[in-house]
DNA sequence: CCTAGGAACTGAACAGTGTTTAGTTTGTTA
DNA sequence: TAACAAACTAAACACTGTTCAGTTCCTAGG
């Protein structure tokens, strides 16, 4: 009786078909690309069959900004293995950066691009942005606690925090910030240095 | 002979009826409501006459981006009255903020969109962003001259605090710090206050 | 094995968008 | 007044996301 099974799999490998694709298309020629007939050729269906297994394109952009997420988060996590809070989230803000920077686009959809956020009030799926900002939010808890950090409201330094890296990250990456690509690292090290002796202890 | 300056002037006027029902589009109803036909609409003429006077949409949106940033410009012009300059520094960054969050689609095309700037000659635009930031610095050459300032080097004090101001309006704007609407400005006085007591000296 | 029913899929259409063009109307000028 | 140019538009084009009637194909029950 693995008729269901099968039939189940065929369901979940074609969403998955759809999203490669989309992905596929975001990387190679940008959001303007990014049309579901442009998806629907490339996985050799009709574009009205992409709508048995997505509400519409909204979900899918959703799904892409998840999977960028993911990413993201799975180097986040390599941060882990220090053991100094304050260390930890020195290397996590360059690891932020760093990351954005070499994957501007995927950063794009993270933090930049209008998102549909309506798909996430409306599914339970927790938003793994917040996540990601309850984390960083703990951290600061931690930080405090080690009384590493001038500011005492963790929610409040990581707000500052994200403010700045994001900040960083978001004008280099819109080269609102004009220097010379090898310049990148040593200015965004002299931010951080600057942000870390003004914020610690 | 006063037919062609007639002309001239009728020439003239259409093109600001379009910018200004664009502009009152926009301000009604949000970008998405922007659209040829709208405007047409509400000028009583076809979509077609619009490419008499304007090329593309773009160059509509262009125009529109340097009201923005006429309005912006001339908002931060008020803060000059302030004699002191961390002072001054301070207000500034809180219109910033505020400007932006109060006209997130203008925002978004001053400091966020790239697409625009390719319409008219781009030194242009280049210019704005660089003289805005020029200012900043010399704003900070001022702080660091009246010794306010723990950061020494006006150039990453300015880089510092844009980041800081953009990174929360962009956040904001793009919806991925999520607070209720009237809880805003006591954030964003939060994060400029402690800013300024771990910047300041 | 056969057939009814449902799941999977699509062609064609709808209502939008920005943009172009051919053709009409209008105003000026010789 | 006739010729010409400027102003304007209806209609179309090539797109977009989305919907739906209709077809194909597989499977479950007799």
């Amino acid at each position: 009786m693995g008729i269901a099974e099968r039939k189940e799999r065929d369901k979940l490998s074609m969403r998955q078909a759809v999203l490669d694709a989309a992905m596929e298309l975001y990387h190679e020629k940008g959001i303007e690309a990014l049309t579901l007939r442009a998806v629907a050729e490339r996985i050799e269906f009709s574009p009205a069959t992409i709508y048995l297994y997505f509400k519409d394109k909204d979900e899918i952009v959703f799904h892409l900004y998840s999977m960028a997420f993911a990413k993201f988060y799975q180097k986040q996590l390599e941060v882990n293995s220090i053991a100094d809070p304050l260390e930890r989230l020195r290397q996590g803000c360059r690891d932020y950066i760093e990351w954005g920077v070499q994957n501007p686009k995927l950063y794009d959809l993270m933090f930049i691009l209008e998102v549909p956020m309506n798909v996430i009030a409306e599914e339970n799926c927790q938003d793994i942005g917040k996540t990601s900002f309850a984390e960083l939010q703990n951290l600061m808890v931690e930080c405090i606690a080690a009384d590493k950090l001038k500011i005492k409201d963790p929610e409040l330094a990581a707000i500052m925090c994200w403010n700045m890296i994001h900040g960083i990250t978001s004008l280099l990456i819109k080269k609102r910030i004009v220097i010379p690509h090898e310049a990148v690292p040593q200015m965004t090290n002299a931010v951080l240095d600057t942000f870390f002796v003004l914020v610690a202890k």
